[in-house]
DNA sequence: GCAAAAGTGTTCTAGGTACACCCATGT
DNA sequence: ACATGGGTGTACCTAGAACACTTTTGC
């Protein structure tokens, strides 16, 4: 037992995790194993250590839920009403992170724990506010797209440009032209052609490019 | 005394209080009244109840502290270094506002501690990461200048165009041209003029202007 | 040889920047 | 009358948007 002075919060951290699959933005959740919300969905997450840093814990949460590591993490916002969890006063500092489809070895590296990919506009049911913290997510990345390089975060260690403007369109909902879209996210000089090529069906295969700096994010614009 | 069956860290809202005041930017501080960082400057903040809303509690420190009420407040982000505090694990919330001229009424109303308005290029020595605190939040309103209308929080309840260039340009610490600068805000369509003037030395008066929805931040551009 | 995606430049347009003079007042 | 900050419009320039055809492959 530990005693307090003051009544004292418990803190957790929440992650959600972004991924681009079948032409869908989609977000990991984990079938909740105890009550409250038993059986249901909810985000990834899980309390704080006492001497564990913020973000240590996140990526930590990540690790041990999914099975995901070496990610770009970012503080999404801390969430702390009252009555959020019907347990104890818990107040959730909430991370979000985008990975790539080829890291989708999720469900196998997870404590037994069901996990799914679900397209972010038909989620189910959630337990605590975790709507509430997706819904945010979804606003800070639509919202970074425009003025970062995060949508690099999305894409494998080799993709292709198409592959790439995809990703914007998915997101953003609406079709991008093509030499503009190349024009622009070449510019970011963020990305090097590897001189290979990926042959995809009956047509001209296309030129496979790779970041300079994986993982980095930078303001652009 | 309150018991928990694991360890529980202590949560508190710090808040960066901005305002302009001689054409230099400035945060308000308050001097500590107890232990650790004894008669040290450090942020107007403090512990969260334990059934309070986070902005209630940051909003409530801001009233008891400092006399404020009624701002614009944003979070800002979630500091939980294991270390930050030497009394127990602290997870702080910080939160900014920016308050105008004519609301510099503080220290009477704050409970006889010494508070402080500081230039933000000559802050004192602080307690615990409060120095990081406040360089997030420079950081923050300095992005938030150029894409929304935040710098009309700074602005008293009638003010002329003069005086609003006046705070862009202390912020940005650049001048900025007069016709574009007024063209560019009477565009945001969220100011109406009184009809009153200012009549202020020798020379033209200036027209005053309000703002059509004070305390509301939109995007711009 | 045909279908299907990859790759490539130029023109047009709108929004941002640069810039100089008259106005109303106090002394 | 002069010093001081308030108030106003236009020309230029650059970055983003619109737009169509050739290339390379698999079948």
């Amino acid at each position: 037992m530990y005693q307090y002075q003051y009544p004292h919060p418990a803190v957790s951290t929440d992650i959600v995790i972004f991924t681009i699959q079948d032409k869908q933005l989609k977000v990991l959740l984990i079938r909740r194993a105890s009550e409250p919300f038993k059986n249901g969905w909810a985000l990834p997450g899980g309390f704080v250590d006492i001497d564990e840093d913020l973000e240590q814990a996140a990526l930590r949460e990540l690790r041990e839920e999914t099975g995901i590591s070496g990610v770009y993490l970012e503080q999404l916002y801390t969430f702390g009403k009252p009555d959020r969890d019907p347990r104890e006063r818990v107040i959730t500092v909430s991370y979000y992170t985008l990975v790539s489809i080829d890291r989708l070895t999720v469900g196998a590296a997870s404590d037994a724990r069901e996990v799914g990919w679900f397209n972010i506009e038909q989620l189910p049911e959630l337990a605590f506010d975790h709507k509430q913290i997706i819904s945010k997510a979804k606003q800070r990345l639509t919202a970074k797209l425009d003025y970062s390089t995060i949508a690099l975060q999305f894409m494998p260690s080799k993709f292709t440009l198409s592959e790439l403007q995809r990703v914007y369109e998915i997101i953003h909902g609406e079709p991008l032209d093509k030499r503009n879209f190349r024009k622009r996210v070449l510019a970011y000089g963020c990305m090097v052609e590897t001189g290979e090529v990926r042959r995809n069906g009956s047509h001209r295969p296309a030129r496979l490019y790779t970041l300079k700096s994986p993982g980095q994010v930078e303001f652009v614009k």
